[in-house]
DNA sequence: GCGACAG
DNA sequence: ATCTTGTCGC
């Protein structure tokens, strides 16, 4: 039967979800099809992070929502479950997606405009990264902000603070490379859906706020490993 | 066989 | 990601 992307499909709400990794790249490959790595996001009055702490067999996804012209929280949701999936690189959304769509379902007040992940966008051998799963499951412009590098090539970043380059697969601009701080690590932006490689910087560039990365899936990581200390304690 | 490899 | 103490530095 193969990868099933018709409705309901590719979002696990119907029961499905692929049970190898082979069927997964399957799946991949099917969805990378439907993603729209161009574009502007147009207004953008609201912004969600997000991120998947793990304790055990226990996955905890968090949903952070701010108000994007002060960014003030709004408001705030988790899930947990028992993870779905192993981790296998290349394969990262079908462990997350599950537990961050739960928590997504959970959470009160608008509907985010842009939501930022904690890994790649389009920036992936199948185009298929984290960011671009979630956004296309949520129907949403999402942004993939990693740590560190999964796929494609650039050119030697300036140690300035701020410096960026394209980050490119065969000539293709997939995302940008970003030094947040002076001598500190770079980042790895790239676009998930509904936004272009150079919109996603922009907008990443905007939710800095002196630290290594963006505040929204920054704080979405603090507050995940805060829920799962607070948990373990039941 | 060896290196690379989001979280 | 998580398992884990102290330690170097601003």
């Amino acid at each position: 039967m193969g990868p099933d992307p018709g409705p309901g499909g590719p979002f696990g709400l119907a029961g499905t979800w692929p049970r190898s990794p082979a069927e997964a790249v399957l799946w991949q490959e099917a969805l990378a099809a439907r993603i729209q790595p161009e574009g502007d996001p147009g207004p953008v009055c609201y912004v969600a992070g997000c991120d998947v702490a793990y304790r055990g067999e226990w996955a905890y996804g968090v949903v952070l929502l701010f108000e994007y012209a002060t960014g003030r929280l709004l408001s705030h949701s988790w899930a947990r479950e028992r993870a779905r999936f192993p981790y296998v690189p290349g394969l990262l959304s079908f462990r997350e997606v599950p537990v961050l769509l739960e928590a997504f379902f959970r959470l009160e007040g608008p509907e985010p405009d842009l939501v930022l992940c904690d890994g790649q966008g389009i920036a992936h051998p199948r185009r298929m990264g984290l960011a671009a799963h979630l956004g296309l499951c949520l129907d949403r412009p999402s942004i993939g902000v990693a740590k560190s590098r999964l796929w494609g090539e650039h050119d030697p970043l300036p140690e300035q603070a701020l410096s960026a380059c394209p980050l490119r697969d065969r000539g293709e601009v997939i995302g940008y490379v970003l030094r947040t701080r002076a001598r500190g690590r770079p980042i790895y932006i790239s676009p998930g859906h509904r936004i272009g490689p150079e919109a996603a910087l922009r907008y990443v560039l905007t939710l800095l706020d002196g630290h290594r990365l963006p505040y929204p899936t920054r704080l979405a990581d603090r507050f995940a490993r805060t829920r799962l200390s607070q948990e373990e304690g039941r």
